[in-house]
DNA sequence: ACAGAAGATGAACTAACGCTCATCTTCATC
DNA sequence: GATGAAGATGAGCGTTAGTTCATCTTCTGT
């Protein structure tokens, strides 16, 4: 073993550092001040920089968090459709989940922007074919229209509207499912 | 006449002010530096000032200018509607001219947004009001949702999505009319 | 208990931005 | 033309936010 054991205080204001920003950029956004997060960490801005090089690279650590949170919270359903519980309801419990996660969550927001954004890292494949598998389920159950895509439900995180009030969102969604359906087959 | 006759290179300035304002916030958003458009501008910073107090006061003079663009669009497609046009085609039309207009345009985007915002101008009610002729029209000639509204139609125009391609872009508006004329009676 | 490396500190630096104002220039008037 | 008010200029102010680093502290291995 070449290298020395990490000292046990490093570790703990990394983990307060995380929980720090989590909680400053979900409520204030990804545009807190990094003196800011500091604070609530208890912790100098020095410590945030030696944990993590730039601003971005500790926003994009919290964003993350919330990608796989996602990322389960989809792949949690897929397993559920493909044990038989009904396609649409499932769809409709996620993306009714998201947006309103995304409500008035600002590090959820990013997260998704993020999803949109084109850097294929390993967690975002994951989503895709997670997002895929349940699209394909749904379509063959014959409750999305026929040419319904992955990308289709991608642009759903990516446009969900966060700055609106509740009613407004839930009609929101209302629409686009029932675009999403529209010239749908039909359940058995 | 108490006040004397406006300076030439006065009126000349304000114009090359208005238009480079316009440009570079098309280009690059409303984020743009007033340094850099008084640049583009050929003009010094103190003659933005002069002109516009602060910097909300001239962006808020672009975007007031799109907003009114918009919402000439709207009047005159509504005057087609009532003319005999088809009502779902001229709907179609105008959210499309409106989402390829705000693609690549941040100043459209911003003027969007700014729509969704609550301070009710003279201008913002005149786009209401043309847009819940619009869609009352639609909706007596059955191409509608029954309970289709005009804040849908503010919800598109909001959350419309920008940073996208134009083929996502396109498939965005079709799955959201497609919502909106989900269990419509159709058309005589 | 000690040495020394890993880590923490926070004042200060840098860059960017909106905005001001003392000074100089240019146009309208007579 | 001459005059003076309207207008233009741009260096610089105040602020904010990300980042650095010389210095001090704390933990680990022996």
């Amino acid at each position: 073993m070449p290298h020395r054991q990490q000292r046990v205080d490093a570790v703990r204001n990394r983990a307060r550092i995380m929980a720090a920003a989590r909680g400053q950029i979900t409520l204030h956004g990804p545009d807190v001040g990094m003196n800011a997060i500091a604070a609530a960490a208890g912790v100098a801005v020095g410590t945030l920089y030696r944990n993590f090089p730039t601003k971005a690279d500790l926003v994009g650590a919290v964003v993350n968090e919330h990608v796989e949170e996602m990322v389960l919270d989809v792949e949690a359903t897929v397993a559920r459709v493909e044990g038989g519980a009904p396609a649409l309801a499932e769809i409709q419990g996620v993306t009714t989940r998201f947006v309103e996660s995304s409500a008035d969550n600002h590090a959820v927001k990013a997260a998704a922007q993020q999803l949109g954004a084109a850097d294929y890292g390993p967690l975002e494949q994951r989503a895709f074919a997670a997002v895929g598998r349940l699209v394909s389920l749904a379509r063959d159950a014959g409750v999305l229209r026929p040419d319904a895509s992955s990308e289709d439900f991608t642009m759903l995180l990516t446009t969900a509207p966060t700055d609106q009030p509740p009613a407004t969102r839930a009609r929101w969604l209302t629409l686009f499912l029932d675009g999403m359906t529209a010239g749908a087959r039909g359940p058995a």
